[in-house]
RNA sequence: GCGGGUGUAGUUCAAUGGUUAGAAUACCAGCCUUCCAAGCUGGCUGUGUGGGUUCGAUUCCCAUCACCCGCUCCA
């Protein structure tokens, strides 16, 4: 069992030491729940969404990538079901601190039709009737809240209810909106997913644990179109995809576990749901969740937008509404389950210690720290830095002691480190050292760049 | 949103209603150093923010912000 309090606590001190995850508007005091992403977190959070395009794009015979718009038209969140599906009038009893939807205890306490009445009308009655809470029986409420977990915002420069629009909560409506369009461009025949990549926003009530739930985030979507039937069957293949992927980038399978949605626990929109939960130091959380969308995303836009979305199918001349798989993944999520899975205190054999996140190197900031042995040596070695910073991210350090120079790379899951001494300068060979084991290996300078290069691949 | 807790250098931790808030580590510069956190010298950096009490507040009080724990919530 991991110690929640402690292995968090130091992966969020390396983060903001080494640069991989900042406060964000620290120097304002700070906005809560929002983190930024330094040096190293910038460039660990774009190689892992470049791993995940690789995989379900660039190495899939059966998807495409789209970017699409955070600013949609707000009929997108009409048929979505987003609108309406959370923007209940809530209050919270200060007595026995249970929430309640202030329209039912209206109805339910004298039958009153609430329909039209505004939150303060309902506010009012309550308070005038003295309606008791159903669980303790007091009257003592809070303001009515209207819970709406999508980000509102203005289009246009003038504030009025006729330019409001939503920040996108998922990336998804965007795929399900250019689902012709993709379709025709592409000449893709069903089956066939459109993956994206980018941000989504949402109110969470309860943000928290660091960066794992924010309510400004990054999203790895798939939604995958097939003919209804077959559907059970590719929810199959991509859970298997999905956990594969997982596996590859060093996810062991005692912290992943999938558990499967019960009926109760089902979205209305679902027929099978799949969550991967992971287990971060503060306990199992849910990392990625596959869901069998039915065609309910697509029917819903076709009766919203009054538009035609069906697919024919050339080779049975049958038309259909296609069945949706989704795998959804949060960026964020996975960068820290990545750190927490990559994080390490070695004790080495002389007693010291050393901290290593043991990335797949894929996924590592940088890939290789060039270490002249002494400063005098910085001049050539500073050309090998120059060769090998064309092909992939590459740290040079002069200063200090050897030693620390290796663990300070170890700290930040550089997989290689090329040190330069002093016979290199007249053998033309480096010392190539490899982070997880520590071992070396002498190489001309000529064979570095390839013997990396064939080690980063994913 | 409710309840509780915490807030002192980048980090870990001291101290105090009263002179200039210390240490380790980290970081930077220099010397030294021929492959795994060596040593020496020097240097930078802090009482979350705003009020109040007081002659004087980092310390006491209030508010606020942020984080942590629990509850609630998560279409």
């Amino acid at each position: 069992m991991k110690n929640r309090d402690k292995s968090m606590d130091k992966l969020v001190a390396l983060c903001k030491g080494r640069g991989f995850v900042f406060a964000g508007s620290e120097i304002y005091g700070g906005l809560a729940n929002s983190w930024d992403f330094g040096p190293l977190g910038a460039a660990l959070k774009a190689n892992i969404k470049s791993a995940w395009l690789k995989k379900f794009v660039q190495e899939s015979p059966y998807n495409v990538g789209l970017d699409s718009a955070i600013l949609m038209n707000p009929r997108t969140w009409v048929a979505s079901g987003h609108l309406k599906g959370f923007s209940d009038p809530l209050m919270d009893c200060r007595s026995c601190k249970t929430r309640h939807r202030a329209d039912q205890l209206i109805e339910a306490f004298d039958s009153t039709p609430t329909a039209g009445w505004t939150n303060a009308q309902m506010s009012d009655y309550i308070a005038e009737k003295q309606i008791p809470c159903p669980d303790c029986g007091k009257s003592d409420f809070t303001d009515i809240k209207q819970f709406n977990l999508m980000f509102k915002t203005f289009q246009g420069v003038t504030e009025d209810g006729k330019s409001e629009l939503y920040l996108r909560p998922e990336t998804a409506q965007g795929i399900f909106v250019n689902f012709l369009n993709i379709q025709r461009a592409s000449r893709k025949k069903i089956p066939f997913g459109v993956a994206q990549v980018g941000k989504s926003f949402r109110n969470e009530i309860t943000p928290g644990n660091f960066i794992f739930r924010v309510r400004e985030f990054e999203q790895m979507e798939l939604e995958f179109f097939c003919k209804p039937g077959t559907d059970l069957e590719w929810f199959s293949y991509w859970r298997e995809y999905c956990r594969n992927f997982l596996l590859t980038l060093g996810v062991c399978e005692e912290n992943l576990r999938l558990r499967d949605h019960d009926a109760k626990e089902l979205s209305f929109y679902s027929k099978a749901t799949t969550d991967f939960e992971y287990l971060f130091p503060f306990g199992w959380g849910e990392l990625w969740g596959i869901a069998d969308r039915t065609d309910y995303d697509l029917t819903q836009h076709i009766n919203e937008s009054g538009k035609a979305l069906d697919y024919f199918d050339p080779e049975t001349n049958e038309k259909y509404v296609p069945y949706v798989i989704e795998p959804s993944l949060g960026v964020e999520r996975l960068l820290l389950a990545l750190l927490t899975e990559s994080y390490d205190e070695e004790v080495l054999t002389d007693g010291t210690s050393r901290t290593v996140l043991r990335f797949h190197p894929y996924i590592a900031p940088i890939k290789c720290a060039v270490l002249p042995l002494s400063k005098k040596l910085s001049e050539n070695a500073a050309k090998i830095y120059d060769t090998l910073s064309k092909s992939f991210a590459v740290d040079f350090d002069d200063t200090g002691a050897i030693g620390k120079r290796y663990r300070r790379q170890d700290e930040i899951g550089t997989p290689f480190c090329v040190t330069y001494d002093f016979d290199s300068e007249t053998d033309g060979a480096v010392t190539i050292r490899e982070r997880d084991s520590m071992a070396q290996e002498r190489l001309p300078i000529g064979d570095v760049l390839k013997y990396i290069e064939e080690r980063i691949k994913l």
